[in-house]
DNA sequence: GCATATTTGTCCGTATGTATA
DNA sequence: CTATACATACGGACAAATATG
């Protein structure tokens, strides 16, 4: 059970076949793995013709999937201009790390109130999340090392038992990956995490909620910091990014 | 100054006619307005061919309406089956709840934060909204009272000064105007917490930041508890609420 | 600054698939 | 099980806005 947080994750993936979505979500699906994996580039348009000519959908079905990119934040749409891929600017970080500290540390709270109850909660998902990083990044994989990072936070949202938190959580850290590709190496910015994520749970098992509180959020600090350095010195490119209200 | 609360609030709406907006959320608007005064009860199925009908739009303009409105949790889209006026269940307003403690916890604990750095940032928006309420209260106008206490919430949000949060504050509220819809008399709901609002406003403006929290989330407990408390008493109408991945 | 080409916004008609009486 | 109603998806059309030379 080393890995239950890989099973859970490709469940909710696999669930969205399953129920048999239809074309215009599967065309976000497709349109979402490109543009997470960075095939796609922030700022790029997607010309609907090309689109709907490539993937044989209907120009009406591909600007339905545009809706759904667009709600998850992955592109914006602007009016008579069309959709691009969405290009964080040093606000979004800002305030993606804002919002972040307040449902992961309210989350982290919440379950520490469990745990003062004396009913501890399972800490096993973000254990596993955590010596699932330090064994990709002993064998190299920085990339997994990433991956791993996300099911660490996603899992210590996942405290506060709320769909609507978990879903927000998974939209944050997706939009993260935009401002990664326009990062330079991804090793530099997860490796000084790896103890941070052990520290934390390993003070949760310890039932030492307060503690781990004061960790994740001078973790998140410095992250948001380190992030925004980074941007200052990659402000090479910055074409679009009218603010309209997103469509 | 008193209501400037008012004015921003009417701004936002404001701008999406400012900026022209596209036909599809002109749709969204009229429905979501409809579904917010409860005209169309939740449960309730909207048909594509007779709303498009009597909006004078064409089919697919609904259906990014109906995009729109199901992003914002205002209605469930079922696949194959049609669009329906969202109903909430007991497990929404707990969820809904949890998020609300997080993110008007953090609100007030980084307006705290500021305080503390000597640095007080204006609590005129949360003042007002408390007058504004009981001015409302005052001449027996508890519709008044309602509006007064979304203002409230949505301005001690916005002490996090974060867009996103913000905006899903906005949501979380909207949503639970689904749920009074369900419920008997307003008044009931809201008196009690004219007292509690105040007492924030004040424990803020004294620059007392941690009793401020702990009214806020004891507030947030007590408002949980009654809504279910309602919830349960008028348990008569149960009838589709499959919760596939909502589309 | 203007004329033209391209692309988006919106609509309609229709064929197919799905759910329900 | 059939019939009916409705949602899904397509392709074509045209006006309006934008981009280009």
């Amino acid at each position: 059970m080393t890995d239950s947080a890989d099973w859970t994750t490709a469940l909710v993936s696999a669930r969205q076949t399953l129920v048999r979505a239809s074309t215009a979500e599967r065309v976000a699906d497709i349109l979402r793995d490109m543009v997470m994996e960075g095939r796609v580039l922030p700022g790029a348009k997607l010309a609907e013709d090309s689109i709907a000519d490539a993937l044989q959908v209907s120009r009406n079905t591909l600007r339905e999937a545009f809706r759904l990119l667009n709600h998850e934040r992955l592109v914006v749409h602007e009016l008579n201009r069309g959709v691009f891929v969405r290009l964080l600017t040093e606000a979004d970080v800002v305030d993606i790390y804002r919002m972040r500290r307040a449902l992961e540390g309210a989350a982290l709270r919440f379950w520490g109130e469990s745990v003062d109850a004396g009913r501890p909660p399972a800490v096993s998902h973000v254990r596993s999340a955590v010596t699932m990083g330090v064994a990709a990044a002993e064998r190299g994989d920085w990339d997994g090392v990433g991956t791993a990072n996300m099911h660490f936070h996603r899992s210590i949202a996942a405290l506060a038992d709320s769909t609507r938190i978990d879903e927000i959580m998974s939209q944050l850290l997706a939009e993260l990956r935009l401002v990664f590709h326009v990062m330079p190496t991804v090793r530099d910015f997860y490796e000084p995490y790896l103890g941070d994520n052990e520290r934390i749970a390993t003070l949760m098992e310890a039932g030492r909620s307060q503690e781990a509180v004061a960790v994740l959020l001078d973790y998140l600090d410095r992250a948001e910091d380190q992030l925004l350095r980074q941007f200052a010195s990659t402000a090479g490119r910055r074409s679009e990014h009218a603010d309209p209200a997103s469509t």
